[in-house]
DNA sequence: ACGAGCGCCTGTCGGC
DNA sequence: TGCCGACAGGCGCTCG
């Protein structure tokens, strides 16, 4: 499910927490309860749950998509992949039938992992950096300018979109902002990244951090029966758009697959220049 | 280096 | 109604 703009609002809403819920850092967990085994990617079951009792949450970041639970002595690293949620309940409450991970937490609530299609992963370890070594640079950083995006987009031959994908190359794109930042830029979907130019590097990096930005802003998009909350789908340009018309031309939005995702564009406002081939 | 295909999973939807 | 394929916000792997 989640992109950037999602797993922010995850990390907002469990930092600062709610009218109904309360923030997550103090907390301390009492015990773990593993209900799909391959949910946990490390360490094994018997010394995760000897090593996070009693570890209290001291804050929460995020890396990409990653949202990093920051706890007494490890971090707990959450991806929600396709269909990962998270959510607090109160502890004696019936277990869902999504229900992956519990952790019960000392005020009488548990934090739940809940997800549909079990793709979801959560690591405990004390070397974050290790394991968050192959991601790109944070688009929403500070130090992340231009001039960074397209010195690397001129080493890639690859397709513009399935680079923006590639978490190595940049955290935290995934398949909604990647065609809407597109969209944004004005640049064909499959552009070779090697020929944008600097005002087209320029436009698609303003892109990139004007959508993650607004998706934030609207507490991320809230699509079919998972995560809820955000309305960025009330604002989408493209993005499951196909047929309908671009807002700035009328042109109907097409729908073709790149690197075997779908993708939607403006086949005016994102001209398919002679390197599309 | 790049792209395609597939595996991992469950659920929904549209067509026949 | 029931079945079947396509599709879904992700990513790691192999192979050519």
């Amino acid at each position: 499910m989640p992109e950037l703009p999602e797993v922010e609002t995850f990390r907002r809403k469990f930092l600062w927490g709610s009218e109904d819920e309360p923030a997550l850092v103090g907390k301390r967990i009492l015990e773990a309860d593993l209900l799909w085994a391959r949910t946990l990617a490390e360490p094994d079951p018997t010394s995760f749950f000897h090593r996070i009792k009693d570890q209290t949450i001291t804050d929460i970041d995020r890396r990409g998509k990653y949202l990093l639970l920051r706890l007494s002595s490890d971090v707990l690293a959450i991806h929600l992949r396709m269909s990962g949620d998270l959510f607090l309940e109160a502890g004696g409450a019936p277990v869902g039938v999504h229900h992956r991970l519990l952790l019960n937490l000392d005020d009488g609530n548990r934090l739940v992992f809940s997800d549909t299609r079990k793709f979801g992963r959560v690591w405990l370890s004390d070397d974050i950096d290790g394991l968050l070594a192959h991601l790109g640079p944070e688009p929403l950083g500070e130090d992340f300018r231009a001039k960074d995006l397209y010195d690397r987009l001129l080493r890639r031959a690859r397709r513009i979109k399935p680079l923006l994908l590639d978490q190595g190359f940049l955290a935290g794109m995934g398949n909604i902002y990647t065609d809407e930042a597109l969209h944004l830029a004005g640049i064909h979907p499959e552009r070779k990244a090697n020929s944008l130019s600097w005002e087209e590097a320029q436009s698609l990096w303003s892109a990139i951090r004007e959508v993650l930005a607004e998706g934030i802003r609207r507490n991320g998009s809230s699509i079919d029966w998972v995560y809820r909350g955000g309305d960025f789908q009330n604002y989408f340009q493209v993005y499951q758009r196909t047929g309908e018309p671009c807002y700035r031309c009328r042109t109907p939005i097409e729908r073709i697959v790149v690197g075997q995702r779908g993708t939607h564009f403006c086949p005016v406002c994102q001209e398919r220049n002679p390197d599309c081939r």
